[in-house]
DNA sequence: TTGCGTGCAAAGGTTTTGCATGGCA
DNA sequence: TGCCATGCAAAACCTTTGCACGCAA
């Protein structure tokens, strides 16, 4: 589509947060995270400047833009070629909060059984599994 | 199970907001619209009362809770199922809305996967799988 | 110089929390 | 009567918008 509209300008905020989303690989980030990570640096960015920009990030598809299930703030991460967040899933922990990347074919396989049984194409983006972690697995006494 | 917290008492707004939900069917609604809907009448709720209310619910299972796409508010529907929904997955479609219940060996499977090989012990609850359902499916052109 | 980029401050919206009161058992 | 439930108000957040100034081209 037309909607390109390359930026007019280099600016130097412009530059370190992509650099920095860039960094990250395939890790997410708020922009609270992105202005936090500046903060007492000489590269500090206003949060404006942030939301802007990953605004306009996302729409030329350079970064992805995504809510985590439980919706408290958007997170954003970079488009590396072929490899995403789209091709794996998250796991969740209900008790850390931690956010786990899980990298498996087995997990790959449920995208197939899903389309080939069930005929629901699963968007891993927007999925998440929420559940214990294996640090807050031993805290948990013998619950059910 | 011991998470299990049956509400101590009954009261009017508790039942208010449930039946409302369960008179939806399987459409979905926001808190802003419950507390709208019921506004002006003699079953007036609090929006305290009634983020209260659904939070619990969602817990018990009994209703689930859902982020838009646009992740500006949460959207809660009433969970139908006679069945145990603990004890399978749920597919919801992002284009129709649909919630399917899906029982399947396989995707049970995906449980002892997950505890097995990452140490996760999944929640089925509160998990939920986003994606298109078959219904859906034609209707999205080949997409990118 | 031009006009986009920046960032402070304030607005707008959703969800949570504090606290005094009301109502169910 | 003992507590939990309620709901107003305010706080806590996340995100957007207005506006004046700064800086890249």
């Amino acid at each position: 589509m037309a909607g390109k509209r390359p930026e007019k300008y280099h600016t130097r905020q412009g530059r370190s947060i992509l650099d920095y989303i860039k960094s990250l690989g395939s890790g997410h980030v708020t922009v609270t995270q992105i202005v936090r990570h500046f903060e007492d640096t000489e590269e500090a960015v206003g949060q404006t400047t942030v939301y802007r920009h990953l605004e306009k990030l996302a729409a030329k598809g350079v970064i992805r833009k995504y809510i985590l299930h439980d919706g408290k703030s958007a997170c954003y991460q970079y488009v590396s070629g072929e490899k995403h967040c789209s091709e794996h899933f998250h796991l969740k922990c209900e008790t850390c909060g931690a956010l786990i990347h899980a990298d498996c074919d087995f997990l790959d396989e449920i995208a197939q059984h899903l389309l080939g049984k069930h005929h629901f194409q699963i968007n891993m983006l927007k999925t998440v599994f929420y559940g214990t972690c294996k640090k807050c697995l031993p805290a948990r006494d013998g619950s059910r």
